[in-house]
DNA sequence: AGCTATTGATAACA
DNA sequence: TTGTTATCAATAGCT
């Protein structure tokens, strides 16, 4: 790839191959990341140069993606473990590998991927079910934005309140009427102040609007 | 490298995301055998694909890389390993419960349910999920139907024809007539028959529905 | 270490 | 899935 081309074999000259290990090694670890990036794999690569230095990319960990490894080669090709009292932990380690393969599937055939292999009656379920977890979000999710409003109504009222006490103490004139009583109506009124009629709809993009104090 | 430039992210399309990690994998195996053969180096490179699927490259053995690697990292610092393979079980253990306890709690939110800790932005999250995936998923049944009603079309046809052809056969006066010809034209007429508009809606609810078979 | 001419890889399409 | 092709990316040979 390059001003000339190459013959895919040792490069004789000592520095001419350093260089070139240290370019194609960058670029293969680039490339690595790319692939676990752009379609969601788990890559390790690990590379020993000619002189013995150690370099090393991982999507994840290493250690993570060398254990799934041996997991699957021990799983596929049998026993590598000959350790004592490994039995028990290797059906445990399958029965918790065959849980995670799963629950992957379900969780992309939820997001609509990986569906090639269901049947129409496996597709209604899956279109039921999807539909559920749907008006369930919306609906906590409706829950959590009245309550928030509520919230902010409760703080802004609160802060108008206290202005509105803070004018009252101000006033000389009219402290004793707040002392009389008269201030606990007027506090009533403005808690009960509405800007709208309530949101109860169940769309999806309900917007937090509170219009101006409410003079009353 | 191709018609256009990509992001490197997560490729949305999963038919696009599996070709290009099909193509890539074979790229980087294919750099990853350059760089041992041109640099004289040592490389393992390992893959697992979204749905589990291990791919592996290896300028030697890939239990021998790892070994290497395991005394590499043991080396310089860390703990002292009782076992390659203990510390590969151990890891993968730990890997394995936490990736369980996070699917399982992805799929009960995906349900709707065990929603309480999440806030507003998650919930519109979710809830874009779970729009995209019953997207998907009405697609993928829609399309299944329609195949389905083609398959049963057929059937019904081959069957009218195989009986329109055996009232031919039995009678010997029209026999002529078949053998001159006509015959190709009435069963071209058969095979377009359709009994309605082919329904393209998108409705959770497309009810098979064949009429009577068409006399023409 | 940088710099290009070239080769190599590959995204979109068929 | 496999192949084709226009482009983008990596890099061999030099400096």
């Amino acid at each position: 790839m390059a001003r000339e081309k190459i013959k895919i074999k040792k490069i004789d000259n000592l520095t001419a191959r350093q260089v070139t290990f240290s370019k194609r090694r960058r670029g293969l670890m680039k490339k690595a990341e790319e692939l676990s990036v752009l379609c969601d794999a788990e890559v390790a690569l690990l590379v020993f140069s000619a002189t013995g230095k150690f370099f090393e990319y991982s999507s994840s960990s290493i250690k993570d993606v060398i254990a799934r490894y041996n997991l699957h080669s021990s799983n596929l090709g049998k026993l590598e473990y000959p350790s004592i009292g490994l039995q028990a932990e290797d059906s445990n380690h399958v029965r918790l590998n065959k849980e995670v393969e799963e629950m992957s599937q379900q969780l992309r055939q939820m997001r609509g991927e990986d569906l090639q292999g269901l049947n129409l009656e496996d597709l209604k379920q899956l279109e039921r079910k999807l539909e559920v977890g749907l008006t369930r979000v919306l609906h906590t999710k409706e829950k959590k934005i009245m309550s928030e409003i509520d919230a902010l109504e409760l703080k802004m009222l609160r802060l108008s309140n206290e202005r509105l006490m803070a004018v009252l103490v101000d006033s000389s004139d009219v402290r004793v009427v707040v002392e009389e009583g008269v201030s606990s109506e007027s506090a009533a009124n403005v808690y009960s102040c509405n800007s709208g009629p309530p949101a109860d709809d169940d769309s999806s993009d309900t917007s937090l609007k509170l219009g101006p104090p409410c003079p009353n």
